[in-house]
DNA sequence: ACCGGAAGTTAAAACGCTTACTATGATCCG
DNA sequence: CGGATCATAGTAAGCGTTTTAACTTCCGGT
């Protein structure tokens, strides 16, 4: 059975367009512009070209489609890694966007590796993807940034477009999107919710001097600090990555050398307050009982410790990201090339109010 | 240098294969050679064509690669939900194994509609996809399972291979492969491990008869019940579909009726898990304290709600799904149709033994 | 009766690459 | 030293679409 259907190899070749213009008894050409659907027909033709398509269950080859003209129909979004909540919620609005407009999806992922990040930016190019999205938090690397920076006029010649989403502009120059939420906004909001429930000395989780998006919300962290007159302790910035364990690792070493110096903890993001507070329960201290406890984005752990963090229009971003990027009237004065989306707290219940004069 | 190379064409057409042929005096065969690598060529030539190709900043045009011959060097995915954990996993690992394989992935998803569902395979179908992927739980719907079986046949027609992964096989005679894991035995196994701290009256959460997840699980807990010899109260299947705040509204609607009639709690996922925990919770009882909870799956909310769950090999999944598909020689006898992996309780503290003599 | 043009269709030229098949020297054996 | 062998490189024929330009009809208007 098997080597029969081996054998009969070249019969059983894919259907073509040309088998379908046979069947139907009009040349390839008419079935080309009834398939794609822009141009007059008899209504005649077209059953006849419909019925074929059917009868043989043709279906285009989006490789020779994309080569003969019309665009490859895709969008490209590359992303650390797609377990991530974060990168998770942005591909879906991606996703989602790409769907809407009828392109379909190709998804890279790094690992974090700015290598591989590079790399996976030259296959995209290679698919001819119509757009190439970057997500998230990155070194600001100089040569990086300025490899980048080629990528993506190297990106605007072939007609695509590079979308950084999540992650600060490379330069004035650069023929790049960008799609950013306020992160230095959203973390001096929720500092503010801490000093105004009285903590004066809170503990920030996740200092990672040259990533874009720790050092954006620890500037928020410190304007706020700044601007309701707390002197800023550094010591109070522990430093690790946005992963759950590195939350679970900054609380315990610093409860294994003392005593708290602390009544509250803003974690760089939710995962991280995940961690802590399993770490501070370890050691006896209730959230918000003992220590007051905030994160960052809104993802899913938020709502099962019932954090209160600071809410990122993930899906948003995604979208908007596809939306712009498509937008082909590059010269339309309108379409803005930067674009930054609000963000603002959730309010959950592990937070509490400092009893009685709380100075240092 | 680049104007130059821009004013040679009337535009700015992305470079060709030829421009690097032309730049370093050689045939396109041989750059197309040197670039796949696949044939001998002096060095010197090599050299040149290298040099070209970095000068000009060339990078192959995937879609006529795809057309010339070659396979299109993707894999196609198809999940309901990319911000769901579940898939989320799966997704990672076959985005892993692809890379590993040189090969870039595409993704669709499909909300949990069938039609959809379809839609999107039809999709992968045109993109010429070495393997399409289907992940996940879906309605064992008649038409349906005989719609997909024709492009499961369709793309076995077309060189392509479609998967199975985490579902049902279609029939005997469909060209698919399947890679499941251990629904039944895993929840057989939790079960029994309830049963042995002496609980009798477990509230199954999520029956949703007809989905094969769900209907896998509940089998795999009734089978349990049943060799413990513990009498099968059909009122203590609730049904709900896989979310979280479903676990939350059974258990809420349950607890609003009365007082509980359960002393464990077995969640068909870990998300209703932790809705069911937050359910409990708003009505004053505690996990593991009052009543027992356990769930399935083994992703990230479990680790931070302390929840003993079975643990699913998801990453796995989606790497042995690629690797199988692309091991291509097909008609090599040891290559399986059919893999069932392995499923394993991970025991935290959300169990605790019941006191006493506990028959009801 | 003739022309201009609309409507519908087609032949054929790309699109950028791979890959038989073919050509060219150089090397080697008898 | 003639022809067989080998290592390289080139020629050209597709791959399955889209698309341009051209070609029929078939009109109504003059």
């Amino acid at each position: 059975m098997v080597r029969r259907a081996a054998s009969d190899d070249e019969g059983r070749r894919p259907t073509t367009i040309r088998d379908v213009a046979a069947h139907a008894g009009v040349s390839v050409a008419t079935v080309s512009r009834i398939l794609s659907g822009s141009y007059p027909s008899a209504p005649a033709t077209r059953g006849k070209v419909m019925r074929a398509v059917r009868e043989l269950d043709y279906v285009a080859n989006a490789n020779a489609r994309g080569l003969a003209g019309a665009s490859s129909r895709s969008v490209a979004i590359i992303v650390n890694s797609v377990v991530s909540p974060h990168y998770a919620h942005v591909a879906q609005g991606v996703q989602t966007q790409a769907a809407i407009e009828g392109k379909l999806c190709i998804v890279g992922t790094t690992g974090g590796d700015p290598e591989r990040e590079l790399a996976t930016v030259q296959l995209m190019r290679q698919e001819q993807a119509e757009c190439v999205i970057l997500v998230g938090n990155v070194v600001a690397d100089e040569a990086y940034r300025e490899r980048m920076g080629d990528y993506a006029r190297a990106l605007a010649l072939a007609g695509s477009q590079l979308v950084l989403c999540g992650r600060p502009a490379l330069g004035p120059d650069v023929p790049a999107l960008v799609i950013e939420y306020d992160n230095t906004g959203g973390a001096y909001a929720i500092t503010s919710h801490l000093l105004s429930a009285g903590h004066r000395r809170i503990l920030f989780l996740g200092r990672r001097d040259g990533h874009t998006t720790p050092d954006s919300r620890i500037a928020g962290y410190r304007a706020a600090l700044a601007d309701h007159h707390v002197p800023h302790d550094p010591a109070l910035e522990a430093e690790g990555t946005m992963e759950r364990r590195e939350g679970h690792r900054m609380v315990r070493e610093r409860l294994d050398a003392g005593p708290p110096d602390f009544t509250a903890i803003f974690a760089c993001n939710d995962l991280v307050a995940a961690g802590a507070r399993q770490a501070l329960r370890e050691h006896g201290l209730s959230v918000p009982g003992d220590v007051s406890l905030v994160g960052f984005d809104d993802l899913p752990p938020a709502a099962d410790i019932d954090l209160t963090t600071v809410h990122v229009p993930h899906e948003e971003l995604g979208r908007t990201a596809v939306r712009l990027a498509l937008d082909r009237e590059r010269d339309r004065p309108g379409r803005p090339e930067h674009v930054l989306l609000g963000t603002h707290i959730i309010v959950r219940d592990s937070v509490r109010p400092l009893r009685g004069p709380a100075l240092p």
